[in-house]
DNA sequence: ATAATTGCAAATGCTTTGCTTGTGA
DNA sequence: TCACAAGCAAAGCATTTGCAATTAT
């Protein structure tokens, strides 16, 4: 019954009240990138009374423990998806936004070959893409 | 006398107002990667009657007609760069800011590959690298 | 001449925060 | 119980914009 990132919320000492556990669930029934107002709409469904700093606190403390991953893509608003154990990046369709996850082990070791290079040791990096889907 | 933006813009019908030059000027002399509040600063030392305002205005025209290039890095406000002809990917010094651009084809190349492959085209792309410096 | 640009301050949009009341462990 | 969280509204921060005065062509 308990989600995922319930579980994760205990194992990290993260007290768990209503308002997290709903935000938590919304998160993990969300399999695209919701932005804080669409979060907060989707809770609102629920808990009518929930409010929006609240998500804002919430989705904040998730990334912090490392439960959600905030992605800042161009010209948009901050959003969200559940941290996922495999790292992947992301392609976005430049007219509707959608987004699509992809995996290349290539780049990933290439990335770090460039670091090394440039005499630098790799912490991070961001990698996206902006696309307009191919019609057959 | 005239810088290379200077002439770009004769080109693309913006009209050279005297805060236009200036900034133009600084812009071409840097080296780094200035955010708004740091190209303030540098022009305010030659027009201290210069507003921000226009800081804001120019740098967005000049990225509307491809003068400049402008860059949201992870956590900080937007950053500018003469537009250069080459295109090149940065890596972020995580400690410093300092920036250091550099170019991959291989990398290029399976970024293509890649929306190819998940039935988009690409339209554009940011690669940015987060590193800290290795001790030699 | 006159349409575009500037400077200023006010407005914006997203996000954070102070404070008081409510609540999970 | 009581440190921590929620709700609300106010504050912050980077950036944009309305308007009256100024300027480039």
């Amino acid at each position: 019954m308990s989600s995922d990132i319930e579980n994760k919320c205990i194992e990290r000492g993260v007290r768990l009240t209503d308002q997290r556990k709903l935000i938590a669930q919304v998160m993990s029934q969300s399999t695209d990138h919701p932005d804080v107002d669409e979060l907060h709409k989707r809770v609102s469904k629920v808990d009518s009374k929930i409010s929006i700093a609240t998500v804002y606190r919430t989705v904040k403390l998730f990334e912090e423990v490392g439960i959600v991953a905030k992605h800042d893509f161009k010209g948009n608003k901050a959003r969200y998806e559940e941290a996922s154990q495999e790292h992947h990046d992301h392609l976005i369709d430049v007219n509707t936004g959608e987004i699509t996850e992809f995996v290349n082990e290539d780049i990933e070791k290439l990335q770090q070959k460039v670091a090394k290079k440039l005499g630098y040791e790799l912490v991070d990096h961001r990698l996206e893409l902006y696309g307009s889907k191919i019609k057959k």
